[in-house]
DNA sequence: GTTGGCAATACCTCAGACATTTAAATCGCT
DNA sequence: AGCGATTTAAATGTCTGAGGTATTGCCAAC
C-alpha cells in the first residue's frame, strides 16, 4: 500500500457493496470463524435465499464466490447441496499455479522472479529433505531419478520435473510443496523441450543421481550445494525463453 | 415430456458440465492466449448470452467466477461493463492468504511448517535485499525500524510484522513478497502479543537496526545471518500457542 | 460558463418456472 | 426373501422476463 497516500482512501464513498458480495462475505465470516465447519452442509439456496432475504439468483452468485476460492463445494442431486470444504493444499496449490501463470503471461512477474524463488527453496528445501528422508522417501526419490535415464529424452522434462516435486515432498512441509509446486508447473511451461540437447538431459540425469546420494548419506550440506549448483545450471534453458 | 424436446438445435453436444463452468473457461481461454487483451472490454451481458447460446443467469455465474480470480473486473453505469483486468500480485496473495488460513485452521498445517516455511524464505530474501537496496528502500525500512521503539510495546508486534515485509519487498521480486505475506499474516495471528515481556521487544528491536544496518552497507553475508538468528530467536514466541 | 435535469447504457436484483442430476425408497419379478 | 428396475424426492442447474439502480454524457436553462 505505497501509493494509498495520494488515493483519497477516506474520501471514498463507501458504497453499498453488491448483495451477492455481502452474502458471501458473511458465509466466509462464519467459515472462517469456524461456525460452519469443514464438511458442514448449508442449507439448500432456496432458504438460503429467505434467511439472507435476498432472491436465489443472489445467492447462487454468491455461492460462486465461495466456490471459486475453494471455500464450498456443491453437488447436485438428492444428497447434494453446498457443503464447507476445508481446502486441501493441492487445490490451493493448482488454483496459485493458474494465478501465477496469469502473472507471469501479464505483467510484474518474470521467469527471471520464477528462478530467483526457486533457487531459493529448493536448495535448502533439499537440506531439510536430506535429514528427514525415511526408506520409502529415498525409494520415492530414487524412482523419479533412475526412470530418467531409461526414458526418451523427449520425455526427461517431466520426469524432472518429477523429482524436483518428489525431494520438495520429502521435508514434509505441506507448505514448502505448496509453493514449490506452482513455481515448478510455470516453469516447465517455459522451457521446451525441443530445444534441449541430448547432452544437457544426461548432465541432469548426473545432477539428480549426486543429489539423490546426498540425501541418501543424510549430508544435508551436500544436498543443499548440489541442488543449488542444478539449479544453476538449469538457468540457461529458460532464460532462452524470453521471445 | 419426452427428452427430445431439448434437442432442437441438434448440433448441441451433451452437456458434461455446467454451462456457467463452460462459458468461464472459454472466456479465460480467450483471455490467457491474449485474444482479449487486458483492459478489453467485453460485449455486455445480454450479447455474451446471445453469443454463448446461454441464458444471462449463466453469463453472470460465469463473470462472477472470473472476477473471483481476478481476471475481469466489472462496473456499472453507462460506461460500465466488465473489462479484463490483469491480476496484480496484491490480490493473489489476499487470495492465497485466506486459502492458507483455512488450511492452518484445518488440517495438514502447523505453525511449525510456517516458521520453517519462513526460515527459508527470509534470510535469503534478506541476502537479496542487501545487495539491491536503493536509497528509497533503505529509508522505507528505516521507517519501519525505527518506529519500533518509538511506539508502545503492545503495537509492536504490528511493526514488526511491517519490518519484515518491507525487508521481502525491498528484494524486487514480487514472488517472494506475494509467498512471505501470507505467511507473516497467519503466524502475526498466532502470536498473543500480551504473553511477550518488554525485554523482548527490545531485543527484536535491537535486530531490526542490526539487520538494516547490514542491508545499507550491502553485506548480503551479515543480513542473511542476522535474519536467521532474528527468526530462531522469535521461534519460541509461537510455539507457546499450541493451544 | 456553470448548473440542473433528462436520457441512455449496463449491471443488479427479483420472481417463478422448468430441466437435470443423484440417491434413496418403492415396486415387481424371480 | 432377495434383488433388480422403476419411481420419487431433493437439490442444483438453467431459462425467461421484468423492473431497479448506478453511472455517464448531453443539453437546455439560468
Amino acid at each position: 500500500m505505497s501509493e494509498t497516500a495520494g488515493t483519497q482512501a477516506g474520501l471514498r464513498v463507501r458504497r453499498v457493496q453488491a448483495a451477492y458480495r455481502q452474502v458471501a462475505d458473511q458465509l466466509k465470516d462464519q467459515i472462517l470463524t469456524g461456525e460452519l465447519t469443514a464438511g458442514a452442509r448449508l442449507p439448500n439456496e432456496a432458504e438460503l435465499a429467505r434467511l439472507f432475504g435476498v432472491s436465489r439468483s443472489t445467492v447462487r452468485e454468491a455461492l460462486r464466490l465461495l466456490a471459486s476460492q475453494h471455500l464450498v463445494d456443491t453437488t447436485r442431486g438428492a444428497t447434494g447441496g453446498t457443503f464447507v470444504s476445508s481446502p486441501d493444499a493441492l487445490s490451493v496449490a493448482e488454483n496459485l499455479g493458474g494465478a501465477l501463470g496469469l502473472l507471469v503471461n501479464a505483467q510484474g512477474m518474470t521467469v527471471e522472479n520464477l528462478l530467483e524463488a526457486r533457487l531459493i527453496l529448493e536448495p535448502l528445501a533439499a537440506r531439510l529433505a536430506a535429514s528427514r528422508a525415511d526408506a520409502a522417501d529415498l525409494e520415492a526419490l530414487a524412482g523419479a531419478t533412475a526412470s530418467t535415464s531409461a526414458l526418451a529424452p523427449s520425455s526427461g522434462f517431466v520426469v524432472h520435473w518429477d523429482f524436483h516435486t518428489t525431494l520438495v515432498a520429502i521435508t514434509g512441509n505441506p507448505l514448502l510443496h505448496l509453493m514449490c509446486r506452482p513455481i515448478n508447473a510455470v516453469l516447465r511451461g517455459r522451457l521446451h523441450r525441443d530445444r534441449i540437447p541430448r547432452d544437457v538431459w544426461d548432465q541432469v540425469d548426473a545432477d539428480h543421481v549426486d543429489i539423490h546420494r546426498a540425501v541418501a548419506d543424510g549430508d544435508a550440506d551436500a544436498a543443499e550445494r548440489l541442488t543449488r549448483e542444478h539449479l544453476h545450471s538449469l538457468r540457461p534453458l529458460y532464460e532462452k525463453m524470453e521471445d
